[in-house]
DNA sequence: ATATGCAATCATTTTACATGATATCTTTTT
DNA sequence: AAAAAGATATCATGTAAAATGATTGCATAT
């Protein structure tokens, strides 16, 4: 019994007529003759009275509402795939622990606010386990810090770029004063502090001491509690640094920037859904351009 | 997009393997291949990332609920119509005003109560109708009290034989006293009264003067307060008559004898439903044999 | 009694499905 | 780095099921 057999069944039952049943279906009559015996046949039972006419037997009456249902279901199928304007379905997107403290949480609020029939997941985890997923397409995409993965399968968008700058308590003369004390920062593996180690290293400083912290507030406020110095984005200490609570320190831009990417798969299907996050990305951001 | 392709198309999403899904299915490989592949040009969509082994796109994460339910409700289907030992579905029956009030009721309930899966309806009618309803099928039988229908294409079987007593008020002398006063009966077309005519005729009784009752236990109330006469089943007045409240005169026979049948399309698809309830008549009545 | 409407039958064509052998690509093993 | 193993894709070919067109036969209506 397949789906065809019962949209051929559903046509005779509902005009009561295999040649209306026929016209109707675009086949020729002998061949609703057909489909119908043979379907007699493979259930082992009558579904028609024939009196110059089919009428439905008693067994055909409950054959009828699983053939309509069915049908109908096909019919849904077909149109939930097809109605591609519309973004539904599962979106995963996955994010590295440096970038989804910051802007993320006002995309995802965004996007979502915008198309609640994505069921929106959020996986945050390291970079390496992040473009593992998303080569296995367990992930639909991901946001991450650092740049070119060797894999050619992966394509890579810039969606944001920060200045990284040291802070230290207000009281703090100079940058080098400053490099003296702790740094309060992520764990290892953080490209920010990859960039950090990288100037320190060139301006000659060693005997680095870190503490390892895995909130930006923490770090802020133990940097204002003068714990220690640290390297964040320039947006998020802004207000902290106009109202004199710290002090904030330029290093040269190729060390200062920290680029934010939007990575996925080459071969990712572009579903609705993923477009439309790829579309509230860039209207977030004043900067994106493919790389690879 | 037709059944099998579902089946298939849900084969390789639980597999994540062509080459399983066809041992699976007990095809060959490159023709569960072919098969996704044209179900993903039909629906013009990518269902699965080729990835060494297949994984499902968000696209066919959306189909294969649809997939799963629809197969489910094919098999179903099959169980329903096959699973013919419990009787289910409707059981459309009629019967003639004569007979729906004596045993028809001890008979519906019987076998409700056996079955409760099964939708009895009951449909009072006059013989022609249930005749005219039995030929087209609308019902599976009908109780009717005359025999002989003329279309070889209704069978019957005598389900219950009744003798009909001519009733009087206790103080009736003779028969030919209690004829000369009116006759409480059915409506005309009532097999009852074409008998009692018949018996009349042939005593050379005439003038008879008519009272139309369509309620037996009126009838019967009518002959005690002498209102009139009338001809009913011996059974429905024996403990009117024990306690003397009126008085019974038999008449030959051939003309007391009221037979009910059971009478059904020769061609009438002969359910669970319909040969559980043709055994329960048979299990409250003494009498069965097919006639015709 | 005749004509009409409808389903059944059957020989034939057409289409879609299934097969088997082989190529190609990816991952794992050596 | 090379080879083997394991997976899907491709293609020519075979096969079975579906669809067609013409005709027959039955039941209903005029």
């Amino acid at each position: 019994m397949e789906s065809n057999d019962l949209r051929i069944f559903r046509a005779v039952a509902l005009e009561g007529s295999i040649t209306k049943a026929a016209q109707m279906l675009g086949y020729v009559q002998s061949n609703v003759t057909a489909r119908i015996k043979q379907l007699e046949a493979e259930l082992k039972t009558q579904l028609f009275y024939r009196k110059h006419g089919m009428i439905l037997t008693p067994t055909g009456e409950k054959l009828l509402p699983y053939a309509v249902q069915i049908l109908h279901l096909l019919d849904e199928a077909h149109k939930a795939l097809n109605d591609s304007d519309k973004p539904t379905g599962r979106l995963a997107i996955g994010a590295n622990h440096t970038v989804s403290s910051l802007q993320l949480p006002q995309i995802l609020s965004e996007y979502h606010k915008a198309y609640p029939d994505v069921d929106l997941s959020l996986t945050t985890s390291s970079t390496d386990e992040l473009i593992y997923k998303i080569l296995h397409f367990q992930l639909d995409g991901a946001f991450v810090k650092s740049s070119s993965f060797i894999d050619d399968n992966i394509v890579e968008e810039l969606v944001y770029e920060e200045n990284l700058v040291l802070i230290s308590s207000p009281e703090t003369d100079d940058i080098r004063t400053a490099c003296s004390k702790p740094f309060l920062m992520n764990t290892i593996g953080c490209p920010n502090r990859v960039n950090l180690e990288q100037w320190l290293n060139a301006e000659g400083i060693n005997n680095i001491r870190y503490m390892e912290f895995n909130n930006l507030d923490f770090i802020i406020e133990g940097v204002m509690a003068d714990l220690g110095v640290s390297f964040v984005p320039q947006s998020a200490i802004q207000r902290y640094e106009t109202k004199g609570l710290l002090k904030s320190f330029s290093i040269p831009p190729q060390y200062s920037t920290s680029k934010t990417f939007f990575i996925r798969h080459q071969d990712t299907l572009m579903t609705s859904a993923l477009a439309k996050f790829i579309e509230t990305i860039e209207s977030k951001t004043p900067y994106h351009q493919i790389a690879h």
